[in-house]
DNA sequence: TAAAAATACTCCATAGGTATTTTAT
DNA sequence: ATAAAATACCTATGGAGTATTTTTA
């Protein structure tokens, strides 16, 4: 059977062309040496060189030969070292959930921070809802999430990203779109912009509560917010919508963002994992993320 | 230390992801399989396989290192299948040293014979006088010489390809020009063009020989062949010269060639190869060349 | 005749086998 | 309870060593 043992002996040979010197480099006998390339010989069914004493000459087969062993050699190196960087998560892919709210900060930034120590592993990012996270981590369809507002159950781990403070969304046009800060009940004769609670139940629990705890209940007006959230209506039909203050980065035209009084009312933002998840990108991609919230790099500017 | 073996058995394992099955399919027994994934594993430095009773996963650096195994795999295979061709000859390059004449007819009816049996093996030609050839056989400079009237020593083995009538070369409006035939000795007073002797010392004997015997001392007027023959100043100077027929297959304007009519000048035109010359390929473009004689390919048409 | 490959033989490392235990579902 | 991997132990193939012979330039 042929063994790299071979490929290593033939390509020594042939750079030598002399089986003694080949011999001492590969810190082996001579005559085990002539052995082993005979037995390459007859493997490949072919004179790979032409000995005399008084010197070795590769034949065709044999040339063609040492350029495919040494290819081969290569091979294996890199095969080798692809699979140390993989194991040291340098290389690889990792999928990522987010929600539509971490695209205008916490993602940027946590892909500036995790690209920098490990650039040639590829990130494939997909806007989801809460609601498909769980699922899509359970099933390995993504192998981590960065979700506003996440529901955490007991297979997963999170590591909280940021806090940050709730706005409301109006049209510019809107009376209380000029003052920079409002209190919440001053909201409760307005009609609410929500989406389906069904896409992140916790989420929409943690809007109305809010509401709730001002002493009203919001009217809610309407729930179309599919894919990302649909601003544009805000200012087209008469409501409002709350939502995390990052989103105030990226508003559409005729849009205000007025932030919420309370400062206990914040909405986080984490990444989820699977408890048991072995991968080594994943794991770097987490201490990356660490990295970033000691640094102070996800916080809102 | 890395073995083959290792590879074969990792690819086995981690398609199977089973190493009963995979032991099965190696025919071999699972516990050596189980060792020499562990053995591989602490080669590499790193976990390839997440095994419980129940299931077998590949880890990040496993999946990596699966794709190069098979890379490498790939590799040798192609390296086994390189070395066989090369020894049957089906690849590789064969650099042919050719004589002026025979790019007319020989040359290419070689080339065509060659290219259907052999169509990977690359043919590198370069025109050069005899004088060069069997020096440039000898260093190895060129595998192959397609020759007029070559000498050959003892080193050398041969193959005459074609034997041909002896034309004068004229200008067209010479008063012989227009004759089918002739008798040489009808040119004994006429100014001959030569090339240097030294150029291809047996085909100059030759033909100042055939002068001789045709009763006269050639009137050597010039000797200006040097790459190629120049025959434009046949045509311009009042001069003729002799060559083997096949170059009236392209002459220049105003030249004109006219067959010297003793059947017994022939020019001969063969292939010249080191008798020591193990390549493949050569013996292959012999064989090619034998086959191109037995079917006539290379006689005047 | 001298340098280098091939041959003859010896030995032991280890690849691979069998029997059994452990483990996770 | 069971299927599958790990462990323990054994065997023998063959890879590598030493001493020697053969070859050819």
């Amino acid at each position: 059977m042929l063994e790299l043992r071979h490929l290593r002996y033939f390509v020594a040979v042939a750079e030598e062309l002399n089986f003694s010197r080949a011999a001492d480099r590969l810190h082996m006998a001579q005559p085990p040496l002539s052995a082993a390339i005979r037995q390459l010989e007859q493997e490949l069914g072919t004179e790979l060189l032409l000995r005399t004493t008084r010197e070795v000459r590769l034949t065709e087969a044999g040339s063609a030969f040492l350029d495919g062993a040494r290819r081969t050699l290569t091979e294996l190196d890199r095969a080798r070292s692809d699979a140390q960087r993989a194991a040291a998560g340098e290389i690889g892919q990792l999928r990522i959930g987010f929600s539509w709210s971490a695209r205008f900060e916490t993602l940027p930034a946590l892909g500036r921070t995790f690209r920098a120590s490990h650039p040639d592993v590829s990130l494939l990012t997909e806007e989801m809802w809460n609601a498909r996270m769980l699922p899509a981590l359970r099933s390995g369809a993504i192998d981590l999430a960065v979700a506003l507002c996440p529901e955490v159950a007991g297979e997963f781990s999170y590591l909280l990203l940021r806090s940050e403070p709730v706005v409301a969304l109006l049209a510019q046009s809107h009376p209380l779109a000029a003052r920079g800060e409002i209190e919440l009940r001053s909201l409760a004769e307005e009609g609410f912009l929500m989406f389906p609670r069904e896409l992140a139940p916790r989420l929409y629990e943690f809007m109305t509560g809010l509401c709730r705890r001002a002493g009203f209940e919001p009217i809610v007006r309407g729930e179309s917010f599919h894919s990302g959230w649909e601003l544009q209506i805000l200012a087209d039909v008469d409501v409002v919508a709350l939502a995390p203050a990052s989103v105030a980065r990226d508003l559409p035209e005729g849009l205000a963002a007025v932030v919420i009084a309370d400062p206990a009312d914040q909405l986080d933002t984490a990444i989820v994992w699977r408890k048991d998840d072995p991968s080594p990108a994943n794991r770097a991609f987490r201490s990356a993320a660490e990295r970033a919230v000691g640094e102070h790099l996800l916080e809102a500017r």
